[in-house]
DNA sequence: TAATCCAATATTGTATACAATAATGTCGCC
DNA sequence: GGCGACATTATTGTATACAATATTGGATTA
């Protein structure tokens, strides 16, 4: 921890650096987080790492066991379906309604995520990138001005991720693909109705480019693994 | 705290009494919870009250705020109608799902729940309704087999209840509503179309039955009750 | 008297110590 | 040599002590 937070509390500091650390699968899925090992690599005591860990635990990025203790997360298939049947229910109805509210001051902040999206893309920050395409749902759901769904889907943001992470095959493919673009044009035009199509085939499409048969690099079970 | 908790951490059980006690309007939207007074009630160290109150602070169902303290959340006339957008977005389509895959056994538990439902309205026990009218929406996504959307849902109700308690108009008009039965009638035949529709109904109808313009018995702040 | 600054108090944030539990290694017995 | 009971170790769960911060009350001054 070379900078000290400013007003944040130490336990979303190390929440923050945690989560993007399984984002970015610096973190295997399945690892086992020490309270007291994390604790001194950020320098601070069991109480803030515990405070972490628990609020990482709701988000669905680590699995708490009692007595146990934490490991991160390995999303099933069943659980990857489930967050994009979710994310295919809320996104695009929330995109209609963002196409009806959309101000030029939103379009320049989207334009701008999608420019610095392929800036990453351009540099082979793919972490970076799929970080910004997250951003990117998300804001369309600030955009409609629904903040309680804004936040379902940034978590459904993040646990996709991880997913992604674990289950992608073909992932500069679909990063080059310009749905962002083609999404943000449909919501220039106040198009409810084809921003909403256009939502809906994206994350279908996302969805598609899973290899959900495939078990990932990490076996979530030494019988998996092993029998 | 008569009775020790056998398997679940002391959190969890502070976490669930608290909330049953919101849900049931006994904690006031905006009461301060002294962390030294919750934990001499239930006999625990603040460190297991604290843990708690960070669970309902995810679940919304509590303000923490920092160096201030914890507090009964307060939910806004715009978190309300957002909270019940989400369930519109959310419920309907997954009763649709349920239709299709409910079972004889859900059909007889989902009867029982709402036998209990109609009961407890008979003995006055509206606390108890409510509670049991909303684990019949968190069981409907549970038979859909989307246990993402029923964590989401789960939450949603529970924030939901805490809404009612705070903008019902006419509570018991509503709670003798047979929305419920129609509905179960829908998923016994397997009628997906109907229970969507009627799901998306039974919550339009209990978001007009609030009275979103009326500020509460306790206000949001000083300013809005004296000023 | 009213306003402001400062001290006193209360409350939360964090660290540490201790207790409870699970994981692991060792010994004895068959 | 294999199996099981027991002791050892490691790790989490909880309580308590201390530090940091906000709130409150009072004194001082204009």
């Amino acid at each position: 921890m070379q900078q000290a937070r400013k007003k944040d509390s130490g336990s979303g500091f190390v929440a923050e650096n945690l989560a993007r650390a399984i984002h970015e699968h610096r973190l295997a899925p399945g690892m086992k987080l020490n309270e007291d090992e994390v604790g001194e690599i950020y320098g601070v005591s069991r109480t803030v790492v515990r405070a972490a860990l628990q609020q990482l635990s709701h988000e669905r990025l680590i699995d708490l066991r009692r007595n146990r203790g934490a490991f991160v997360a390995q999303p099933t298939v069943k659980e990857a379906r489930e967050v994009f049947e979710a994310r295919s229910l809320l996104e695009p109805r929330t995109a209609h309604s963002a196409a009806e509210r959309i101000t030029e001051t939103d379009l320049a902040n989207l334009q701008r995520h999608i420019d610095d999206e392929h800036a990453a893309l351009q540099q082979g920050d793919t972490g970076r990138a799929l970080h910004l395409s997250g951003l990117f749902h998300i804001e369309i759901a600030r955009i409609a001005d629904q903040d309680t769904i804004a936040d379902f889907v940034a978590q459904l943001v993040s646990r996709s991720s991880l997913i992604i992470a674990l289950y992608w095959q073909r992932r500069a493919a679909l990063c080059e693909s310009h749905a962002h673009d083609a999404l943000l044009r449909a919501l220039a035009d106040h198009d409810g109705p084809l921003a909403e199509e256009l939502m809906k085939n994206h994350l279908l499409d996302l969805l598609t480019s899973l290899d959900l048969r495939a078990i990932s690099s990490a076996p979530q079970s030494l019988r998996d693994a092993l029998q």
